[in-house]
RNA sequence: GCGGCGGUGGCGGAAUUGGUAUACGCGAUGGAUUCAAAAUCCAUUGCCCGCAAGGGCAUGUGGGUUCGACUCCCACCCGCCGCACCA
C-alpha cells in the first residue's frame, strides 16, 4: 500500500497551477473578462519582506486564501494579488551593520517570500505582483504626494515632533509606544523640525462618519480608531490677561462648570510662557521648571499617578463667565498638543484640577451639586464629575447642568467669549523621515521659487546609490550632492532636492490600487479598473495594524475620491483580523528561541498540512498556540483522505461520483446523510465568521464515518458509489485548506479540477431523516430518550415518552403538573410528588 | 482609571433562537496487526458512587428569571489586548 506523500502531490498541483495560470484573473477592460460574473477583491495586507516568513504569515494567507477559493467555487471572480512592502527601516539597519546595500537584502528577501508562497499553494495572480521599493511603483507614491500637495492636504511646518535618537528620525506619533520608538525602543525626545504633513484631521469627522458605510469590521477595531481620532465636543472659551494684554483661549468640554474655575494652566512648552514671565519675580522658578520638564522622559509624563507639579506665575487671568481673577500656573499635566495648552482648572469637578488645587492650596468652588453634596467623607464627594443641579453660577443656579450646557455655549457666543468648539486627539500624519530607503519627497528647493514641486513628467524621483547608509540626524541622502543639486524646474536657478522620504506607511496606503493596474505607466491605476473591484471585499490581516495602517489608507481612499480619481471612499468594506499564533503560551520571538519556521513544517507535513492546521487551531480570529502534536493531527486526517481515496480508485476516476447516488438505503443512507450534513455545516460555518475549525471538524466526521461504515459499504455497488461520493466530498469541502490534497483526491475519484467545480450543495431530501431522537426529562433531567418519526404530533410523542422505561420509573408515584414538548427535540414532565 | 475580549475535561476547543454540555483534534489507556517497532485500524476516556442497572456532581464565584441556563439579568473574581494627566 502506498503513502500520502505530500511533497509529491504538492509539487505536481503547483506546477500545474503555474503552468495553467490558474489564478489569473482578467477585470472590466482586460482580455479574457466574463462581464457577466459578479466580481470580489479578496486581499490580505502585503507583507513587509525581512528574512524569510514567519507562521503569522502562514495563516494570514492560509485565511484569505480560504477564502478566495470558497469565493471562486461559488461562482465569483476572484482578484487575489500579492506585493510586497519593501521600503524600511530594518533593510536600512541592516545595511548600516553590514554594509550590504538595501536593495540587495530586499531583493533576497522578496525571493524567499515568493518561492516560500508558491510552496504553501496560496492561489495567487502573480502577474499583479508589486513592490513598493520599485521605481514603477514609487513613481505613483510620489504622485499621489504632489496630488495631496496641490490639494492642500500635504504641507510642511516646523513643529515639535518625536525624534528617536537611535534610529536618528523623527516618527510618527502613532510610531511612539509609551515614550518608545515602536521600532527599537529608545526613548524619544522632543525637537522643533520642519517636517512634511498629511493633513488626516481634515478629515477627521469623516473618517468617523463613513464607519457606517462599512459591511463587517471587529467592533474593537472601530472603537480604537474612534478613541484614537478622540472627537470630543465642548466650547473655546477665552480667558484673558489685562496685565500682558493676551487672550488664552481654551478647549473645555464642561462649559457647564466655567463658573468654578480658580485658576488657570498653561503647558510648559506654551509659547507665551517666556514672555509672560520675562523680568518677573516668577522667572527664574518657571524656567526652572520648563527645563527640568523638557529634559523628562516623554513616558513618565504621561504617568497620572505622581504627584502634580507646577509652578505659579505671579499673573493672573479673568474668568468672563463672572468677572474673577484667577491665578495662573504653568503645570506639566498640561500638554501643548492636544487643545490650546491651556486649560481652565475647575477643581471641584475634574480630578486633576482637584489634586493639583490640593498640592497647592487653591480654592475649590463647587458649582454642581453632587447626589449627596453633604457626604460624611472629608472631600464632600469632590471631585464631583457627574451631572446635577447648578448652584453658584448666577442665573443659570438650580438648572440641570446638561440642559444648561447649550445655553451657556450660546450666551458665551453671543458674548464673543468664546462658542461651540469640536477637538480631536488625532493629529496630522508626519510623513517625512530622515532616512534612505524609502521613496523620496518629491519637490525642490528653490532659493528664489520657495518649495517647488517636481513636475509629473520628471516622475520617479529616483533613489540615488549612496555609500553611507548611517543616520546623521539629517537624511543620509544630503551626501548625494549629485542628485541633491538640481535646476529648480520653475526658474531654472541653483536648488537642492528634498532629501527626507516617505514614511512607508504612505506606500502601502495605495498598494491595493496599483493590483488593479500593475502595468499602467500613465497613471496609477485606471479609474474603470480600480470602480470595478473597489472597495476590497474583504480584508486579512493582523491586528496590530488596527490603527495605523487602516487609518491611512482610509485617509488616501478618501483623498483620492475627492480629487476624483476613484469613486469609493472607503478601502475595505469588511475587515477580518487573525488572532495571533504563540508557541508554550508566549509571543514567538528570536531572543526566546520558541519561533517556528513554516519552511520546517512544509517540508516534514507538507504545505496542506499546515495550512489546514492554522485553520483548526481555533477560531481564525482568536490566537491560539502552535503544537507539533497539532500539526500532526491533522497531518494524519489528511492522509487518511487520502488513503481511503486511493483505495477507491483502483477502478479510475468516474464523473458520477461528483453526484450522490440516487435513493441511497441503509448504511449508505447513513453516509450519504452525512456528506449532506457536513456540507451545509461546512457552508454555513464558512460564511459564518470564517469558523473554520468547524469546518474542518465536519470535514473529520465525514471521513471517520466513511471509514466507520467502509466495509459493509465496499462490498455492492451502490454502497460503493455512496462512499465515493462521500470521499469525494470531503475533498471537495477541504480543498479550500488543503488545496494540493483535494486536487489529487478529486482528480482519482472523479476526474477534472477541483478548484473549477462549484461548491457542493445539500440534498435537502437527505438532510433530514425519517426518525428523530427525543430527550425525555423529568423536572429538567434526561432520563430516557426515545425515537419517534420525524414530525409526530405531540399527543403520540407524549404518550411514548410517558411509556419510556426509566422515565416512567422517576414519574411513578408522582403527579405530573405540567408538559413541554419541543418538537424534534424534547418532552420535559414536571412533577410534583404526591 | 476608561474601552474591548475571554474564563467549558489532562490540553486546544464545540454547543443555530434558552432545549441531549464536552462535537472535532491532541494526549492517555486497552486491543488487533507485527518476530519486534513504526505506521495503521478498532475501542475506552469530565469527576464521584456502584458488579451492573442506575444515581449524584460539573461550563470562574455568588444570587436571580425559567419547566429547562455555557447561553438571559444582577453583583463579584481572574486573565489577555488596546488607550491613558485628552481638559
Amino acid at each position: 500500500m502506498s503513502r500520502y506523500e505530500p511533497r509529491e502531490i504538492e509539487r505536481r498541483w503547483q506546477e500545474t497551477w503555474e503552468r495553467e495560470d490558474s489564478w489569473r484573473v482578467a477585470g472590466p477592460g482586460e482580455e479574457g473578462h466574463e462581464p457577466s460574473r459578479p466580481r470580489a477583491y479578496v486581499l490580505e495586507m502585503l507583507p513587509y519582506p525581512s528574512g524569510e516568513p514567519h507562521v503569522g504569515h502562514l495563516k494570514c494567507y492560509a485565511v484569505g486564501d480560504a477564502i478566495a477559493h470558497f469565493r471562486r467555487r461559488n461562482g465569483y471572480e476572484v482578484m487575489h494579488p500579492m506585493g510586497y512592502d519593501s521600503f524600511g527601516l530594518p533593510a536600512e539597519n541592516n545595511a548600516i551593520k553590514t554594509g550590504e546595500p538595501p536593495l540587495e537584502a530586499t531583493t533576497r528577501s522578496i525571493e524567499s517570500f515568493s518561492r516560500q508562497f508558491r510552496e504553501w499553494g496560496i492561489s495567487i495572480d502573480w502577474s499583479r505582483e508589486v513592490a513598493t521599493h520599485t521605481p514603477q511603483y514609487y513613481r505613483w507614491t510620489q504622485w499621489i504626494f504632489l496630488q495631496l500637495l496641490e490639494a492642500g492636504l500635504a504641507y510642511r511646518d516646523r513643529a515639535p515632533v518625536q525624534w528617536c535618537p537611535q534610529d536618528a528620525t523623527v516618527l510618527a506619533n502613532e510610531q511612539v509606544i509609551d515614550g518608545r520608538c515602536e521600532r527599537c525602543g529608545t526613548e524619544v525626545e522632543t525637537r522643533n523640525l520642519e517636517q512634511w504633513f498629511f493633513r488626516t484631521t481634515a478629515l477627521a469627522d469623516r473618517l468617523l462618519e463613513d464607519f457606517d458605510l462599512l459591511d463587517s469590521w471587529p467592533e474593537h477595531v472601530v472603537t480604537m480608531q474612534r478613541n484614537w481620532i478622540g472627537r470630543s465636543e465642548g466650547a473655546e472659551v477665552t480667558f484673558r490677561c489685562e496685565e500682558a494684554d493676551l487672550d488664552f483661549p481654551v478647549f473645555t468640554t464642561r462649559p457647564d462648570t466655567l463658573f468654578g474655575a480658580t485658576f488657570f494652566v498653561l503647558a510648559p512648552e506654551h509659547p507665551e510662557l517666556e514672555r509672560l514671565v520675562a523680568g518677573t519675580e516668577a522667572e527664574q522658578a518657571v524656567t526652572e521648571y520648563v527645563n527640568r520638564v523638557s529634559r523628562e522622559a516623554p513616558g513618565a509624563r504621561s504617568d497620572s499617578d505622581r504627584p502634580k507639579t507646577g509652578v505659579a506665575l505671579g499673573k493672573t487671568v479673568i474668568n468672563p463667565v463672572n468677572g474673577e481673577e484667577i491665578p495662573m500656573f504653568v503645570a506639566d499635566y498640561v500638554l501643548m498638543d492636544y487643545g490650546t495648552g491651556a486649560v481652565m482648572a475647575v477643581p471641584a469637578h475634574d480630578e486633576r484640577d482637584y489634586e493639583f488645587a490640593r498640592e497647592f492650596g487653591l480654592p475649590v468652588s463647587r458649582v454642581i451639586e453632587g447626589e449627596d453634596p453633604e457626604a460624611e467623607s472629608d472631600d464632600q464627594g469632590l471631585p464631583w464629575t457627574g451631572d446635577g443641579p447648578m448652584t453658584g453660577s448666577d442665573r443659570f443656579d438650580g438648572q440641570n447642568n446638561r440642559e444648561a450646557y447649550p445655553e451657556i455655549v450660546a450666551w458665551l457666543e453671543s458674548e464673543g467669549r468664546g462658542g461651540p468648539a469640536v477637538n480631536y486627539r488625532l493629529r496630522d500624519w508626519l510623513v517625512s523621515r530622515q532616512r534612505y530607503w524609502g521613496a523620496p519627497i518629491p519637490v525642490v528647493h528653490c532659493a528664489a521659487c520657495g518649495i517647488v514641486p517636481v513636475p509629473e513628467d520628471q516622475l520617479p524621483v529616483v533613489l540615488p546609490e549612496i555609500e553611507d547608509y548611517a543616520p546623521k540626524g539629517k537624511s543620509p541622502l544630503e551626501a548625494a550632492t549629485a542628485w541633491v543639486e538640481v535646476a529648480c524646474p520653475s526658474c531654472g536657478g541653483d536648488a537642492r532636492r528634498e532629501t527626507d522620504t516617505m514614511d512607508t506607511f504612505v506606500d502601502s496606503s495605495w498598494y491595493f490600487l496599483r493590483y488593479l493596474d500593475p502595468g499602467n505607466e500613465a497613471a496609477p491605476f485606471d479609474r474603470a479598473k480600480a470602480d470595478a473591484w473597489m472597495p476590497v471585499d474583504q480584508y486579512i490581516g493582523g491586528v496590530e495594524h488596527a490603527i495605523l495602517h487602516l487609518l491611512y489608507a482610509r485617509f488616501v481612499v478618501k483623498a483620492l475620491a475627492d480629487l476624483g480619481h476613484l469613486e469609493t471612499v472607503e478601502p475595505f468594506r469588511n475587515l477580518f483580523t487573525q488572532g495571533m499564533i504563540t508557541r508554550d503560551g508566549a509571543k514567538m520571538s528570536k531572543s526566546k528561541g520558541n519561533t517556528v519556521s513554516p519552511a520546517d513544517y512544509v517540508e516534514r507535513f507538507g504545505a496542506d498540512s499546515a495550512r489546514t492546521y492554522v485553520c483548526f487551531m481555533g477560531p481564525p480570529d482568536r490566537g491560539g498556540d502552535w503544537t507539533d502534536e497539532g500539526v500532526e493531527g491533522v497531518n494524519r486526517f489528511l492522509a487518511r483522505l487520502w488513503r481511503i481515496a486511493s483505495d477507491l480508485a483502483s477502478e479510475g476516476p468516474d464523473p458520477g461520483a461528483a453526484e450522490c447516488p440516487v435513493d441511497p438505503e441503509g448504511p449508505a443512507r447513513e453516509l450519504a446523510a452525512k456528506a449532506m450534513w457536513a456540507i451545509d455545516k461546512a457552508t454555513r460555518d464558512f460564511t459564518r465568521d470564517f469558523q473554520f475549525n468547524t469546518v474542518i471538524a465536519a470535514v473529520m466526521e465525514l471521513v471517520n464515518e466513511a471509514y466507520r461504515l467502509r466495509d459493509e459499504l465496499e462490498a455492492d455497488g451502490p454502497g460503493r458509489d455512496v462512499l465515493r461520493f462521500a470521499v469525494a466530498t470531503a475533498a471537495s469541502l477541504i480543498q479550500p485548506f488543503a488545496p494540493h490534497l483535494a486536487a489529487e483526491v478529486w482528480e482519482m475519484l472523479v476526474g477534472g479540477w477541483i478548484w473549477e467545480v462549484p461548491w457542493p450543495e445539500a440534498d435537502p431530501a437527505l438532510l433530514s431523516s425519517e426518525t428523530v431522537e427525543i430527550v425525555v426529562q423529568v423536572n429538567g433531567k434526561v432520563r430516557d430518550r426515545i425515537e419517534v418519526a420525524e414530525g409526530a404530533p405531540e399527543d403520540e410523542v407524549l404518550t411514548l415518552a410517558r411509556g419510556a422505561e426509566n422515565a416512567a420509573r422517576h414519574l411513578d408515584g408522582g403527579e405530573v403538573v405540567k408538559e413541554v414538548f419541543v418538537p424534534g427535540r424534547l418532552v420535559n414532565f414536571v412533577v410534583r410528588d404526591s
